[in-house]
DNA sequence: AAAGTGACGTCCG
DNA sequence: GCGGACGCCACTT
């Protein structure tokens, strides 16, 4: 498993109405400070409809300043069909809106996937 | 092939 | 609390 599938099969497990952070995400993967890879993961391979990238936000709850197809906007929208406050900013909610990433099916896959502590094994 | 970059975040000073 | 530097992964020049 790469880690940039890692990251979509993440985001694509995010609940409707709910937004993510990149860091949050990176942590899952095991790796709390790849938030950039994150977001570049997003970037080159948006899978539009599979993964729902217009959910994740960044730490200060700011939509992507480069999101496809007319940006903050394009993504604004997206956003608040699902019951997201977005701000003419574009900024969202987050003490209100951010994913608890506590999804059984998340929590299985970190399991099976992120090794922490206890001894890993390469392919 | 090495260095630079990008939808970010955390650590150090 | 703020500013600067580094780290992450894949891609581009």
């Amino acid at each position: 498993m790469k880690f940039f599938e890692i990251v979509y099969t993440m985001v694509s497990k995010i609940p409707s109405g709910r937004v993510a952070t990149y860091g949050q995400i990176a942590r899952m993967v095991g790796n709390p400070r790849a938030s950039r890879a994150v977001g570049y993961a997003l970037h080159v391979n948006p899978m539009p409809g599979a993964v729902p990238c217009h959910r994740v936000v960044n730490r200060e709850g700011r939509l992507a300043p480069a999101f496809a197809f007319g940006g903050t906007d394009a993504q604004r929208q997206l956003l608040e069909a699902e019951g997201i406050a977005v701000s003419e900013d574009g900024y969202v909610d987050m003490k209100r809106y951010q994913w608890d990433g506590k999804t059984e099916e998340v929590r299985r896959f970190k399991k099976g996937e992120a090794p922490q502590e206890t001894a890993q094994k390469e392919e």
